[in-house]
Formats: structure tokens, sequence, C-alpha cells
RNA sequence: GCGCCUAUAGCUCAAUAGGAUAGAGCGUCAGCCUCCGGAGCUGAAGAUAUAGGUUCAACUCCUAUUAGGCGCUCCA
């Protein structure tokens, strides 16, 4: 189905092949054929004889000529040679080539889409901040990269789901507590003695004490407050604990985490981010999966008690040391409660599990690596993806971001500010493991600096054609048969541009790089926007205006399905 | 100090899983509106951090050097 013309030739070969050596075992994967970017070589072309030259003692350019020798006729490919050290270029029909317009138009909505994926369950687990606070920029890139490898691998055919982990049960969720009691006894005037030095101090804090203090009034008050700023952060959190009684303290934590993970959902909402399921790490612990865990792995002898805490014998599994996995404390650390998560993800029969973390947690990545495939035994596949950070500027001055301080430019204010299809286009033009600076004014402007706004305009102006159309009464119909009219260099370098577009959407889900797809789309839009203004498209002649009015309907076809897949609008008009 | 990542045009980024002449945009310079949307188009100048190595072929892989980011908690 897709790129018949690319197989055919991938076909050709091989039998070529199989018959210039016997017994080869060669494998038909490893024949690979290039589209051409210069069209003085052809249209596609295979490197297979300097690939495989030296193997069967040949030389590049004599083996290249003996699979030439061996190739079958075949209708749609017209020419062939050898050039350069040992390529074998294919000049293909334009019969073949304008095939793409007619599969476009047949699959429409689903032209891309294919089945690599089929019957495969994937896990793609994405953003996961802790609900401390709300989302901040840094997390954009992460959400907006997630998003769409998800729609990606959808597209190419596998089952997704999208999960968000939250961290709503370990010691920084108490912290976050304690902020809301301090703010809440400010706003009740007895303040002055419960306040610590490293407690979150953003203003929705604030927001989240006045609700409590909103709906029930002095219930947590603490009277007879002592003055423990000098003590460490635990003795602190133990004290308010149970001066305050823990049930109550619960009370105050739950109420402070829903508040935050409203607030997040509200501005995933907002980027067009909608979750399968939200994973609560406290799940892990009312039901024994963490207890059940660690007797697991205390069962495979891979645990060890040092200075009264329990280990993880990592660095068996190539970590450069062990971890703890329960404290002195007897308190659980982030990284068991993670590791009963991901037990999880693999009881529930996914066949890949995608992590996407900031960049910052590469240090991390070996250690549940390790604990991951003890439990997968091969059945699941860990991809842990990195997410560079991005640099926030507006033009040339960078925006600092902190998040203690309460400065930090929230997503929410981001996306209010851009638009959520700038933001999220934004994101997906550098590759994700690169730094990269993001300029909101550069996001904002309505110019062709900005990516998103030159692919929309190319949408709108295809659109605003066929309005034209109809005002001057014309008519437009499909035909394939007239498709030939379109000779033209900048016509055959277009239908070129969509004929790749199904291999992009392999090989940017393969790649985990949803920037080829961007890119590809600014291609196209500059290709269209030349074209456009070289060529008229309502000409007189109804056969060739068919035709280009089919050319642009097509590309029409691709700027929608691929604008799904990065999940942006495509207007109509601007 | 150890580890991971990065280094491409003046700036922001590409380069189809090692392929042919390293591509865009901004900026600079020179052009294009009797014409379907000038929110656009055409052209010019300009680059692989340095030194080795592997290969028919290296921006891509390996080694060293230099410069930057991040991580080296019984933190999350």
């Amino acid at each position: 189905m897709r790129n018949s013309v690319k197989n055919t030739i991938k076909d050709a070969i091989k039998k070529s092949l199989d018959k210039t050596i016997e017994n080869n075992n060669i494998s038909i994967d490893i024949i690979e054929i290039n589209i051409c970017k210069d069209k003085k070589f052809g249209d596609f072309s295979s490197n297979i004889a300097m690939k495989l030259a030296s193997k069967f003692n040949y030389k590049p350019k004599e083996f290249a000529k003996e699979i030439i020798k061996n190739i079958e006729k075949n209708e749609s490919i017209l020419k062939i040679e050898i050039a350069g050290p040992g390529f074998i270029n294919f000049f293909t029909s334009d019969i073949s080539k304008y095939s793409v317009i007619e599969n476009i138009f047949k699959e429409k909505e689903s032209f891309g889409k294919n089945n690599v994926g089929k019957d495969l369950k994937i896990l793609v687990e994405f953003v996961s901040a802790n609900p401390t606070g709300p989302l901040h920029v840094g997390h954009g890139r992460g959400a907006a990269f997630g998003d769409c490898i998800s729609n990606l691998l959808i597209e190419n055919g596998y089952e997704v789901s999208r999960e968000y982990y939250v961290n709503d049960a370990g010691k920084q969720i108490d912290i976050l507590t304690i902020s809301v009691l301090q703010r809440y006894h400010e706003l009740i005037n007895d303040s002055d003695k419960f306040s610590y030095d490293d407690l979150y101090k953003g203003e929705y804090i604030w927001d989240i004490a006045a609700e409590v203090h909103r709906n029930f009034k002095t219930k947590f008050q603490i009277k007879d407050l002592k003055d423990k700023k000098n003590d460490s952060i635990d003795e602190y959190i133990s004290y308010a604990k149970n001066i305050l009684t823990i049930s109550k303290f619960e009370e105050i934590k739950k109420i402070a985490v829903d508040f935050i993970l409203n607030d997040i959902k509200k501005t995933l909402n907002l980027a067009g981010i909608a979750y399968n399921s939200w994973f609560l790490e406290s799940s892990l612990l009312k039901n024994n999966s963490l207890k059940e865990i660690i007797e697991n792995l205390e069962k495979k002898n891979l645990t060890y008690t040092k200075d009264n805490a329990m280990w993880f014998k990592s660095s068996s599994f190539g970590d450069e040391k062990d971890r703890v996995l329960l404290k002195e404390n007897k308190d659980h650390t982030y990284l068991s409660t993670d590791i009963a998560y991901h037990r999880d993800k693999i009881k529930r029969g996914f066949h890949k599990v995608i992590n996407i973390w900031g960049a910052d947690h590469h240090g991390y990545v070996s250690r549940i690596n390790s604990a991951f495939n003890i439990f997968a035994k091969g059945k699941s596949e860990l991809v842990i993806l990195l997410v560079q950070f991005a640099n926030l500027y507006r033009g040339n001055e960078k925006v600092s971001m902190s998040t203690r301080s309460g400065e930090f430019v929230t997503l929410e204010q981001l996306i209010k500010e851009v638009g959520s299809d700038a933001t999220r286009f934004f994101y997906l033009t550098r590759k994700s493991d690169q730094h990269m600076d993001f300029d909101i004014e550069l996001a904002k402007s309505n110019n062709s600096n900005n990516p998103v706004y030159y692919v929309q305009y190319a949408h709108a102006r295809i659109c605003s054609i066929f309005r034209q159309l109809k005002e001057k009464k014309m008519n437009y119909e499909y035909e394939k048969e007239i498709l030939h009219l379109l000779d033209k260099e900048e016509e055959l370098k277009i239908i070129k541009k969509l004929s790749i577009y199904p291999e992009i959407i392999i090989n940017s889900s393969k790649k985990y790089d949803p920037h080829l797809l961007t890119n590809y789309m600014v291609e196209l839009a500059q290709e269209i926007h030349s074209y456009y203004n070289k060529f008229q498209i309502l000409v007189d002649d109804k056969n060739l205006r068919n035709a280009r009015l089919s050319l642009i309907k097509s590309a029409k076809y691709i700027f929608n399905n691929s604008s799904k897949i990065i999940g942006i609008e495509m207007p109509e008009k601007m």
C-alpha cells in the first residue's frame, strides 16, 4: 500500500541478488531504498552494492553492474544507472509518481496511518510533575512531546494509553501541607511561630489556605505553637502531624493535592492534552503493592540492610551504586514506590512502557531500568526518553524561573499568552534531547518567523483558493486521468514531498522524533507558498485547473492529518 | 573528581538509523504587488569546536582535547 514504487524496487533488487549470488542469506530488510534529493540521481537510489561488495568479493561498481543486469523489467522503472562510488539510481515513470495523489484521495483522513504497531499496547507516562504547584513552562515541552509521541504511535497502529503519575505520598507533599498550614495560620492571625524557611511560597498556597479557611474556619488551628524553626524538616513534619493529629493533617493534605491537581488538569486541558489514567502513588501504599515489591526483592536476595536502612542491589544491574529502599526511619524512598509503580505497569500487560522525563533525571535511568528488567523478564520493554530544558526568552531577555520563589512563569500563562498551537508546535520543532530557546515574542509573532503561522497560512491559502473557485462559479472534480498535466518542476517537487509523508510518520515514531514531522510540515508549506506564487491555479483550462486543485487538495489532507498528530488547529481562515 | 548529554552560517535550528554538492528561518545585501490572501515569493554572501582513527563513504561511529548543560542525598 505505502510507497508501492519503493517496495517494487526493493523486491526487484532482492530477486536480482538471489540470481546474482546463490545461497546468499541476504535479508530484504538490509536493502535500503532512498529517495534522491537531487533529481539528476533519479527518483530512488540504493546503496546495496557498496554495502555488500566486500562481503562477496566484488568491487562496488562491478557488483552494482551485476545487480542491474539481473533486475527484471518492470513498467514503473524507466532507467537504472550506476553513479558515484556504486549507487544504483532508479528513474521511475511519471505514472507511478502520480499514484500518491490517488492514494491520498482514496485514504483521505487515514493517509499516513499504518499498522506497524498492530496488537501492541504501549503506555506513555509523561509530565507527572509533583502536585506541589502549578505546571511551569519547564513542563510544557514534556507535555507537548509526550502527547505528540502518543498520537504518533496511534497513527502507527499501536494501542496507546496516556498516564500521569501523581506523587501524592512523599515528603514533598508533607512540606506542601505545612506550607498551607503556615499561610492558614497567617490568615487567622496566628502566624508567628508556624514558619519554616524551606516551604512553598507561591501565590497558590494562599489560595489553598483561603479555601481551607473559608470552608473550615478554625478547625485546623493549632494552639500553643512552639517555635520549631531550628528543627530539621523531618522533625518539623512529625511535630505538625502530632500536634494537629494525623487525620487532620491528612485532611488538609488531600485538600491541597486536589486543589493543585485540578489546576494541573486545567492547564493540560488548555494544552489539549487528555490522559487515560491518573495513577496515584498513595494507591501503592494502600493496596500493599509497595510491601509486596519489597518482600519480592528480599526473596530474590536483591536487598540487604546497612545502617538500619534497606538497600537495593542496583549496582549488580549497571547502576553506579546501591540505592536505599527503606530509610532508617522506615519511610519509603521515591525509588521504592517507583519500582512498585513500574511493576504495576508490567502487570497491566503493556508491551512497551515509555517514560518521558526531564533531562535532569538522567541519573535515575539506570536504577529504574534495572528494577524494571527484573520484573519484566523480557515480556515488556522500558523506554526512557529524556527531554531537555527549554530556556524561555522574551525577545533577547531571558526569563528566569525559580519554583520555590514562586516567580516562575506557569505553563498556563505561557499558553494564554502565545496560544496552545504555537506553544505545542514550537516545542516540537526541536529534537527533544537538544537544549532549546523558546522565545515568547517569536512564538507570538504573526509572520514566517513563526513556523506554526507559516504552516497554518499555507493551509488557509488552499482553503481560500477553493472559496475563490466558488465565487468564480467554477467547478472542481477529482479526475485521476488528468494528473499527468502536473508536469512543472514545482509540481513534481510537491508530489515527491507528499509521497514521503507516510515514511515521516513511521520514522518520527520509531525514533521518537516529532520534529521530523513539524519540519516536514514547514517544508511542505514552503513549497505550497512558492508554487502558489509562481503559478495560477484557477486557470481557464478546466483539466489543468482540476489537476492543480487536486494537487493542493492533497497537500491540504496532509496538513490536516499531520496537524492532528501535532495537536494544533488548521484554520480555514486566519 | 566521577558519570550522562550537547557542540553545525552572525543568531535559532535541520540533515531521512554512515551516503552523492551539509539544508531552512531570522539578520545582512539585491529584487518581486494591474495577478487565486504581500501574514507571501525570488536571489546573493555565510558553517560541521580542535586533533587523530575506523570506512568505498563520517556532521553522524571510536579516542583524546576544549567549551557548555545536567546529575552524583537514607531529596523528590
